[in-house]
DNA sequence: GCGTTATCGAACGCTTTGTTCAATAATATT
DNA sequence: AATATTATTGAACAAAGCGTTCGATAACGC
């Protein structure tokens, strides 16, 4: 879909993502006015409505570049490595999504480290648990058989999302193994 | 500090909090405006700006509020029962905690179960984070020793918050009981 | 009853929003 | 290379919300 785009299109749509990104790693989303956006990325007023409705729809539009990205690497890993690696431990998945985000190919942990994680997190943890939802025999426990399936999985995704957090919260001091040791310990 | 307030003072903080918390469980609390606030409490605009300086500062005060007036009275609660049942174990905080909220006595979870939960969320973590943190004892686990303690104690508010979340967003259908006993299973 | 204090309500300037439109420039098509 | 299409521009616009001001009025505590 980007492909087909017109040149100008995709310099302008990049233009705004990218003046958009800077600025949620300075200030909360909900103070970042679309006169900033539209000054910082150098378009015109009229330019930026004609590619987002609104300024949530922007985030929308950015967390599901963002993070179908990401996701769709994962699974697209998963389907390479298969034959190479025994990848069918957690651990491919998990550990394999600490590196993505460590490498913050595309600023995510910025995102996810100020104030404005809320609303990202949002978007984040329903990919994430369509993720584990799909791979859910990865995840099949002792403990699993004592709770619903639905619980079991909101459980495995908060958990994640709460270490990503605490991680990045903290300055992102730990390697992904190690932040994947803890995350097995607990899980 | 309540107390000493004017009837009058007592009477609009009491309206603006009540319409407040009505428009919360029905729209994202930034699309929110003052004037639907100050129509719904029937107020006069100069009266609302003359008890909180803006939006933001009344969400923080209605959550200082509310979760202070429940941990307060888990606290409290655990003082006067400690003489009377054996009230160590970690039911004491956690399961009272549920039973509060499924009391709803302060309109919580209604807060919590909408939309707007973002940023109660933030707040309520604060608070049970203190509390944790407080009452770690009850919280020592053989899991506990393998990572370090800020991540256990946010593990643990991490998969309370996310177990009452999830509680609330499928209805609230099963007991405290019961989500205590998914809760214990999983940490 | 008297001094104090909260509320009212209307008005104000300011910021942001989202839209419109004609002019212009870049692109795709043939 | 000429043409048709489409994106961008910049200015202007109405509408909505914010936070403040102020004199008048009413309720309050003592």
């Amino acid at each position: 879909m980007v492909g087909k785009m017109d040149r100008r299109q995709r310099k302008t749509r990049e233009a705004i993502f990218k003046a958009f990104i800077e600025l949620l790693s300075k200030k909360h989303f909900s103070q970042i006015t679309v006169g900033e956006i539209i000054e910082r990325a150098d378009i015109g007023r009229a330019t930026f409505y004609a590619h987002f409705e609104t300024k949530d729809f922007l985030l929308k539009e950015l967390c599901e570049e963002l993070f179908c990205h990401v996701f769709d690497c994962i699974e697209a890993g998963r389907e390479r490595h298969r034959h190479i690696f025994d990848c069918d431990a957690p651990s491919s998945v998990i550990l394999h999504l600490l590196q993505h985000l460590q490498k913050n190919d595309n600023h995510i942990l910025e995102l996810l480290a100020c104030e404005n994680n809320e609303l990202f997190l949002r978007y984040f943890k329903e990919d994430l648990l369509r993720l584990v939802e799909r791979q859910s025999h990865l995840f099949a426990d002792k403990k699993s058989e004592l709770v619903p399936n639905e619980y079991w999985f909101n459980h495995i995704v908060v958990t994640f999302v709460g270490t990503v957090r605490w991680w990045v919260e903290n300055g992102i001091k730990e390697s992904p193994e190690t932040i994947y040791q803890y995350f097995l310990a607990v899980v």
